[in-house]
DNA sequence: CCCATTTGTAAGTGACTGATCACAACTTTG
DNA sequence: CAAAGTTGTGATCAGTCACTTACAAATGGG
């Protein structure tokens, strides 16, 4: 370790850091990840882990806050400087392709939303969710029913992509995606072959 | 221990195991839960729980699958002879009730979508939310977009709910709720006193 | 160039926990 | 009533893990 002569400074490893531990303790949430585990992946030492965040839990709550704040900045570059059902639309499209393509970062949410009896964990979530919701309400200028709508069709998409029905060959979850997608999409999403 | 002289059959014991596991397991998760804890909830030592069960995880994966049974029952007793749109709204307000007052079963549910990263996880949560899918669409006899539709209103409540935004005083929290359970509703659920 | 600060690690440690084993007590059956 | 089966527990153990202590090496300012 070490082997190169250039440090980091400690605001440069705690992102490193972060980012391998929403891989993490998206596999494994708060309690089935070990610390080492997410040191070597960050190329630190445990020790240090623990002097740049203080506890396994901080570093969980800073993590949950880092997930919840990427996904309020996919939406404010996807809505660009669309107002309306538009910025609806392209903020829907950007999330379809994070859930595909972000299995931990999605994960991690629901880490989160799974670990809402510790208080912290649901003070985080609320905050974080608060964020999303007012800015899509905002950018959006819709009625509650309709931004709840948008915001429920997100967390079914969440449930699918956590269970990863997008391969599967059960009619129901065909319908599923479907319906969820629409069917233009849904053929996108068919990848393995019998 | 034991003072009673009347002992339990297995699969009654079983049962309170199942029961004592899912409010335990339904807090800190597989990990986060000890087999010590749970056997002592559910009045049995903690060796005994293993003979009943095998491995901590087959009993996380029992009561999982337990966990998604009894929500395919609710829905079964609250349709009762209801069919098509009827049908739907007697059991979205059936699991209403069930997410404002079971608590454990609603983050056990949001336990098993955050575990699926594990494979034995994930095919437990597609076969029971299969079952559920399934029943639903057969007995409201809507075609997919409907019925997607009803089950992203759904994981939005579960949110909602892992969240306990309830008693919020957050504008957009009671926004979100309108938006959820329609005004009317809404008014019953503010509980808190300033 | 020296010294204060920051970055970094090796080597523990005490507590917890999943799982096992040996054994006891109760129940049923022939 | 004896044997066989079922229900149940105490004791223990090997492994894991969050967190600490003590120390080393680099960096930067005066």
């Amino acid at each position: 370790m070490m082997v190169e002569g250039t440090r980091s400074t400690a605001a440069e490893r705690r992102g490193a850091v972060l980012v391998a531990a929403q891989a993490a303790f998206a596999r494994g949430g708060l309690h089935g990840t070990s610390t080492e585990d997410i040191a070597e992946a960050a190329g630190i030492s445990q020790p240090y882990l623990f002097r740049l965040f203080g506890t396994k839990k901080k570093l969980f709550l800073a993590t949950l806050e880092r997930c919840m704040e990427d996904t309020l900045e996919l939406f404010r570059e996807a809505a660009g400087e669309r107002r309306g059902e538009e910025a609806l639309r392209a903020m829907g499209a950007a999330y379809v392709e994070m859930v595909t393509s972000d299995r931990a970062r999605l994960l991690m949410q629901m880490e989160g939303y799974a670990a809402c009896d510790d208080p912290d964990v649901r003070e985080t979530m609320q905050s974080g969710y608060g964020k999303l919701h007012l800015y899509v309400e905002t950018v959006s200028g819709l009625g509650p029913e309709a931004v709840a709508g948008w915001f429920a069709h997100g967390m079914l998409l969440n449930v699918v992509a956590a269970m990863d029905l997008w391969g599967s060959r059960e009619p129901w979850a065909r319908r599923l995606i479907d319906g969820c997608l629409g069917p233009e999409k849904l053929a996108a999403v068919v990848l393995p072959e019998p």
